[in-house]
DNA sequence: ATCACTTACGGGTGACGTAAAAATC
DNA sequence: GATTTTTACGTCACCCGTAAGTGAT
């Protein structure tokens, strides 16, 4: 039995000609890769190479083996792709919160891999959910639909985050109609969030940020006020020199739904129930 | 990665369909394989069995892996038998008594492998050499063939064991002609060696052995003479309770030649002058 | 009680890096 | 002197087996 790694050396040899080259390439010593290829020679139980003081060339057998090495990677490449692929979910959201939930949930938890796509609105969720371009959706409304079984997830609440210093701290809960206007920085991926911040607060004005680390950078280093929400600050998110105060009213809060369609209800069925956990 | 003897026991599994077989059929115990698998999934990042306390199934997933996983030990196995065929050089001997010089020339130097092909005459390997069958042949006389070239091997000399009491230990030597009529013990398969003594001492009784374990055992536990050489007596095969007589008189001697196609001479070079012991 | 799997612990192999040497260019 | 391969030495990871534990049949 010759293992993987041994033949991702060999190949690597082959490749790169020299032991010095094929170290470099593959991150390790030259000495590592003279004993690995003395090994491959004892397991063969034959010489791959001719040895000169200073040159090691495969001879007519290396090459055969490492050809026979490029061909066995290549099929465990293939395996570890077709595998992952085969086990990852494809979950659409309309939010990130119920994203982190199931980031969370996948990362614990015996579902498989998890992949990363865009958020979307509901109606596109709802059409990838039925051309099975997602196995599962995470709405801001319930479905209706007969085909789709949905379930209810996890109820996001909207935080203001300020500093310490702030006017907005000497209050335990603020309103939308006491925040517009006020200028806000928050990503711009945030999905339903964006309208529901646009619409209930239309006289503010909101410093987009693409990434979450220019985001994070601002959050610190300035006293604009920012967004949080209950899932935010349960996953890390919590600034320790700011302050967190909730919004009151029944447009501050969502909250979500898991759907699948009908016929893969029993397949999702411990995911639907365990991933309840707000 | 994935190493090729986690994909082995992964296979096994598969085919066991429960650990504690597999374990059995793998020569292992079921904890390791227990860890195995954890570490199986681990490296995939994603669920390959359905766990319930005291089952474990392979999910879907973990079908299509294991699938994976006999393609890939299939081509390891290949690439093994391949390359070791590639390296394989097929000699052809008339006796024993060269081959354990080349075995022993094979297995410290970096020639390949040798095959055990059984011992031939001297017309027969001659045949074989031509039509490719062997790439070596060893001859016990010279070939003045304009295809072939020959090159002087070893000189095998002829002794007679017998054990420390026996008449025969009175002599320094012996010849065919005091020998003659003597009851031998001695291997069938001993190529020309058979030939000459028979020709040379035609009243004697020779009995004939199949294995080399029995004929051992005989020679340990009898006081039947036995026949020894130079070349037998080097590689190990010396007996305390024996001694070892010379046979004089150049009928008890057999100078070998080994022998290429005149094409190959090149690629045998170094075989050809390394092999020169005797 | 037996079976099937998991967890905990200890040991030995071996894969790796560092250092240094040998040999060629 | 620079490059390439090899050898020597020490370390750490990890693969394995033994023993004990959990839960189901």
């Amino acid at each position: 039995m010759i293992e993987i790694y041994l033949l991702e050396q060999l190949y690597a040899v082959y490749q790169y000609e020299t032991l010095n080259q094929a170290a470099k390439h593959l991150h390790m010593t030259q000495p590592t890769l003279t004993r690995s290829m003395q090994k491959i020679e004892r397991e063969f139980g034959t010489p791959l190479f001719i040895r000169k003081p200073n040159r090691m060339t495969l001879n007519e057998n290396g090459i055969l083996a490492a050809k026979y090495a490029e061909r066995i990677l290549n099929e465990e490449r293939e395996m570890m792709e077709q595998v992952r692929l085969n086990a990852t979910v494809a979950i659409g959201f309309c939010a990130p919160g119920p994203r982190m939930v199931l980031n969370d949930v996948f990362r614990h938890g015996d579902f498989g891999v998890l992949s990363n796509l865009p958020l979307q609105s509901n109606a596109l969720l709802l059409e990838g959910l039925r051309s099975k371009k997602y196995d599962l959706i995470v709405t801001s409304k319930e479905v209706k639909d007969v085909d789709v079984y949905s379930k209810e997830l996890c109820t996001e609440e909207l935080f203001v985050s300020v500093p310490y210093k702030h006017p907005y701290t000497k209050f335990q809960s603020l309103t939308y109609e006491k925040l517009n206007g006020t200028t806000f920085v928050m990503a711009d991926d945030i999905g339903i969030w964006k309208h529901i911040v646009e619409e209930n607060m239309p006289d503010s004005k909101y410093l987009l940020q693409d990434s979450i680390d220019a985001l994070s950078q601002i959050v610190i280093s300035s006293t604009i006020p920012s967004f949080a929400s209950n899932i935010t600050l349960k996953y890390g998110h919590e600034n320790e020199s700011r302050v967190y105060i909730p919004i009151d009213g029944k447009n501050a809060k969502c909250t979500f739904y898991l759907c699948c369609r009908k016929e893969k209800k029993e397949m999702y069925q411990t995911l639907l129930t365990q991933a309840i956990t707000f």
